[in-house]
DNA sequence: CCTCTTAAACTTTTT
DNA sequence: GTTTAAGAGG
């Protein structure tokens, strides 16, 4: 390997970029630029410069970012000196460093990590302990606060030492949060246990008040580079300033306009920090997208430019111009699946695509569920990444418990999971009482447990019995698990505790899944020790495996990325990745951008997260956004997404179905493009997404008949008045409402709100005959919900029973 | 001490 | 609509 095979193939700026390599440089890489092609290609020069793979450290922000780099250097310079690099998040090559320094910081080597829902419970222990009231002392929000000073490198010390805390955590109805923190850090110290940020604070800490040991790994990491600099927070930003700053052998990589965890304490400005603070950096700029079509990206530029406070650049694609971008204005959220299947489908066989070129791309996770549904039925492959995870259900997590007990016995949230599961007679009680000893006294539940007289702990003859049973197993299991292999150990530890037993007992569908998640769990075991054996590596102890396990993420988890299926993942995860053609659905006020988006920052977040998502595809870009959606169990009208109407309209194609919104609440919103659709848009028309649509879920959508020819289209939601004229050019058949057809809605719509129930709102009375445009002659059973939510219950002459929403519904009473 | 029922909260994104 | 937590009853 040599120069030239690394560099060719590079363009002129990618390869100034490699090839740089004294002093800090920042590289500003767009969508599409080749960022990771600059990085590994980076690394491969490096090493033919002469650096040693073990003395260059690069930092990602997803494992599965760090395998992907990992696997494409192996390529550049073979697979054995990839593997020695340095290579992964920043949480996994710290935690590494923090187990090989532990005593430096006075915790155990074989620390575990407390995942959020671990340090939720330890803090709403601590809440209840102090006798604080949860209402105000929300665990999550604690969570969050502590997160965010932690973030800041603030200690528990730090965080009551100044003053300003107070003064917001009293504006936040929170005034003992410092005394929480404080006790939260003492209480993961006595457990041996970090959350995800202290693997950060504790590395900072380390580094600062150990220079013997900071310049050991300065010595170590004589290249640094940083991928996705834009998503670093203030914790990481120092540490590599911590490991750099005599060399500056610094290669930083990120692009701001795709900043999307400030959430998380991402800070943006790293980024513009970053020139000041190491003021002799090399700028260079990756504009030119190689990825997609001129339309996209000059589409995603055009959303783009409406933030405020980038750094500027031009992105440019030199590629073919493309087609527009489609967006559609779906009838409903349910159309909105069908409408992307049938799309998706009609594009696969035109240009003869696989099922994998396809992504879904959503702003939340629920968003899947309706494409779920419909590719199901349609028999469309498809694959979930992301949402709940392998290793958030409930039999693995008490699994991987028991071997976090098995390697750190003093893990208190793991302890408390698996004490008395399976059922061993250590009831809450019992469990109350050891936990307030250790509290007390200062010690770990565990220590309690084993030794309860010490801690002046009375039980009964029998709990004692079954304490002294289950902790003398654990103690064994402890000393095992350091000789021997993960496999065995763990596959040992799940059989002798009665976890097997008791999960394999359940022989119910439930049952038979929770069967498959562990011996999935358990050929997992099996394959780790199985290729770290191959690797020739030693370590391959419970310990580590539970270290690599805990940092692993929901998208990251899943296999079966080779199977040809379109992927349904939100924007975050599909950061990085890029598809033939996206959909984006659900592009709606308070969608997305999302409603908890508060503050011009915050939209700008919203918009960037936007643009990552358009800037996935290669070649097609379908938006949509729907008039109804169900959500939390309402059927709500959202309004278009602001974003829809700052792209560079020449650059949409715009499209639209028969539902529209009612007069009430389209009153407000005048579609930019409302006048002009016309011939276009009844191309969609013919199919079968006619009207479709009353009453509650299970009616509305495929179920209860769309597609039943002329009869259901135009008879959409109440396209009453003033809504648009226009609309008449595409459907001329749309008929005028029998002078006594009256959609009840008008009459709810003056009542609601306001708590009155069905009946009240609506008039009607059970018992009453009706007729209902499109289901005929039906007798009301039963009147439910109050407001917006008012529904009726009706059995039709024909079609049987119905919920027909009163809000929604067409139809007159018979006189 | 366990299990079933009912109430309540909560749904943005993740190392 | 969903999942999770607390309460009552066995």
């Amino acid at each position: 390997m040599n120069d030239n095979d690394i560099l060719s193939g590079l363009t002129e700026a990618q390869r100034d970029a490699v090839i740089c390599c004294d002093g800090a440089q920042l590289v500003i890489a767009g969508a599409g630029s080749g960022k990771t092609r600059v990085l590994t290609h980076k690394i491969a020069y490096l090493i033919d410069q002469g650096f040693a793979p073990w003395n260059i450290l690069a930092l990602t922000f997803t494992n599965k970012a760090a395998a992907e780099m990992r696997e494409r250097i192996g390529r550049l310079i073979g697979e054995e000196r990839a593997r020695m690099l340095w290579m992964g998040t920043f949480h996994s090559v710290f935690l590494r460093i923090l187990r090989v320094e532990h005593e430096r910081i006075g915790y155990p080597a074989n620390l575990t990590i407390y995942d959020e829902s671990d340090s939720r419970n330890l803090l709403k222990n601590i809440v209840k302990g102090l006798e604080l009231d949860d209402k105000f002392y929300k665990p999550a929000m604690l969570q969050g606060r502590i997160s965010r000073a932690k973030e800041q490198l603030e200690t528990a010390a730090d965080y009551q030492r100044n003053g300003q805390n107070y003064q917001s955590d009293m504006r936040a109805q929170v005034p003992q949060l410092g005394k929480i923190y404080a006790i939260y850090e003492q209480r993961l110290r006595t457990a041996g246990a970090m959350d995800f940020d202290d693997i950060l604070l504790h590395t900072y800490l380390l580094f600062k008040n150990h220079e013997d040991v900071r310049r050991k790994y300065v010595e170590r990491f004589a290249y640094v580079l940083v991928d996705e600099y834009q998503d670093t927070n203030f914790a990481q930003h120092e540490i590599v300033w911590q490991l750099s700053k005599e060399r500056q052998r610094l290669c930083a990589v990120g692009d701001d306009a795709q900043s999307i965890y400030s959430f998380r304490g991402a800070q943006i400005d790293n980024i513009l920090k970053f020139q000041q603070r190491y003021p002799e950096m090399k700028l260079f700029k990756l504009e030119e997208n190689f990825r997609s079509t001129k339309v996209i990206v000059n589409a995603a530029n055009s959303l783009i430019a409406k933030n405020n406070g980038q750094i500027r650049k031009t992105l440019y694609s030199n590629a073919e111009q493309g087609d527009k971008i489609t967006l559609t204005e779906m009838i409903s959220d349910v159309d909105e699946s069908r409408t992307i299947a049938n799309q998706l489908e009609r594009l696969r066989s035109k240009e003869r695509l696989e099922y994998s070129d396809f992504a879904i791309l959503y702003r939340t996770n629920a968003q899947s569920r309706v494409f779920e549904d419909e590719f199901r039925k349609q028999g469309i492959p498809f694959r979930i990444y992301g949402g709940i995870s392998f290793y958030d259900r409930k039999e693995i997590k008490d699994a991987i418990a028991y071997f976090r007990v098995a390697v750190n016995p003093h893990d208190e949230e793991a302890l408390r999971r698996i004490v008395n599961y399976p059922a061993r007679a250590i009831g809450n009680k019992t469990v109350e009482k050891l936990l307030a000893a250790a509290t007390e006294q200062q010690t770990s539940l565990w220590n309690v447990l084993a030794q309860p007289q010490l801690y002046g702990v009375s039980l009964t003859k029998k709990t004692a019995a079954s304490v002294g049973e289950f902790t003398a197993m654990m103690a064994d299991f402890q000393q095992r698990q350091q000789t021997e292999n993960a496999a065995d150990v763990g596959f040992e530890l799940l059989r002798q505790s009665g976890v097997i037993r008791e999960i394999f007992s359940d022989t119910s569908i439930e049952g038979q899944a929770r069967q498959e998640n562990i011996e999935e769990l358990v050929s997992g075991l099996k394959q780790f020790c199985q290729q770290r054996q191959e690797e020739g590596r030693s370590d391959m102890t419970l310990t580590d495996y539970i270290s690599e396990v805990s940092l692993l993420s929901a998208v990251e988890t899943g296999e079966g990325d080779g199977q040809d299926a379109v992927s349904l993942m939100t924007v975050h995860s599909a950061k990085g990745l890029e598809f033939n053609t996206v959909f984006i659905p659900g592009l709606e006020e308070d969608l997305f951008p999302s409603q908890m988006a508060e503050g011009e920052k915050a939209i700008e977040e919203e918009r960037r997260l936007c643009y990552v998502a358009i800037t996935r595809a290669k070649r097609h870009c379908f938006l949509s956004h729907a008039n109804m959606r169900w959500r939390y169990g309402n059927m709500e009208r959202p309004n278009p997404s602001r974003f829809l109407s700052e792209i560079d309209p020449s650059l949409l194609d715009k499209h639209s179905h028969g539902g529209k919104r009612n007069a009430a609440a389209s009153a407000d919103v005048e579609l930019p493009w409302k006048s002009s659709f016309s011939a276009k848009a009844s191309s969609y028309g013919g199919g079968g997404y006619g009207g479709g649509g009353f009453g509650g879920r299970g009616g509305y959508g495929g179920r209860s008949g769309y597609g039943e020819g002329s009869s259901a289209r135009g008879n959409g939601w109440g396209r009453s008045g003033s809504n648009n004229g226009s609309r008449s050019a595409q459907q001329p058949s749309a008929p005028a409402l029998p002078p006594n057809m009256k959609p009840v809605s008008q009459v709810v719509a003056k009542s609601s709100g306001h708590g009155a129930s069905a009946a009240q709102a609506s008039g009607l009375r059970v018992g009453q005959h009706i007729i209902h445009e499109r289901f005929g002659r039906g007798e009301i059973l039963a009147l439910e919900g109050s407001g917006d939510n008012a529904k009726a219950k009706v059995r039709f002459q024909q079609g049987g029973e119905k919920q027909l929403l009163l809000k929604f519904a067409r139809f007159s009473v018979e006189d």
